[in-house]
DNA sequence: AAAAAATAGTTGCCTTAACAATATTTGGGT
DNA sequence: ACCCAAATATTGTTAAGGCAACTATTTTTT
């Protein structure tokens, strides 16, 4: 993915890109919200976004209710970014998965899964 | 793992740990052989290594043969402690694989392999 | 209303990963 | 014997993860 990102000259790191496609369809999420659903921890996500802010590809808004909070939003730049990234992501996952089958899919989801409720 | 790891009071990390595991039926390997069997480049391998010779679990011997190399063994602790970790391993292995079966074991394994192969 | 606890986010430290660039040594071709 | 290419290992840079400590707010408890 990395490799298929960078050829295609997109300016983003698998980490940066999975952070901006989560941000995508929640619009105002907050960084603790983006933290959870990313299964990332507040440190990498504040970095990560200080990053993606710089790049000018999302913006930090204060909270009108909780002065604690940040409301996080695309900029015009960063929706066009995002759509630009999703056409190579999904070509990439598409030739990952060739020669496997929808069961395959179920399986490997049921696996990880079951690993993860062992593990936890 | 690394939970395990540290609840047990093993100090590796788990790469420090993968690379110690390949060191130990491997005496006399170089680091880049190494490199290859764990699935890491070169300064990666370099550095881990750096903190396994602090930890005095291995040593870099000069080859007898090429200056370039190295020659790595585990030392008499190095093997202690490797002994010590696997049983912790082996056991989170155990755990994380109940409720899945052998089938479950061979798909999970062919699907990997098919994606390596997709994106290589 | 004041104190305590919980929540949101940041910063610092340590470890690791990938990539690029570099020095040293070795081996092949001329 | 000499030059060039390949191999081996190291160092530097940027990004990320986990953990602990910290500030500022909000909520709960007393």
């Amino acid at each position: 993915m990395q490799k298929n990102l960078t050829d295609a000259q997109i300016d983003l790191t698998v980490d940066q890109w999975v952070v901006l496609d989560h941000i995508m369809p929640n619009a105002g999420i907050s960084q603790n919200e983006l933290g959870a659903l990313t299964c990332k921890d507040a440190p990498t996500i504040t970095r990560i976004l200080d990053i993606l802010v710089k790049k000018e590809l999302i913006v930090r808004k204060m909270s009108a209710t909780d002065r604690r909070k940040f409301i996080l939003e695309l900029t015009p730049s960063g929706k066009d970014l995002h759509k630009k990234a999703f056409a190579i992501i999904a070509n990439g996952r598409k030739k990952s998965w060739e020669n496997l089958s929808d069961k395959d899919y179920e399986d490997l989801v049921r696996i990880m899964d079951t690993i993860y409720a062992n593990v936890d």
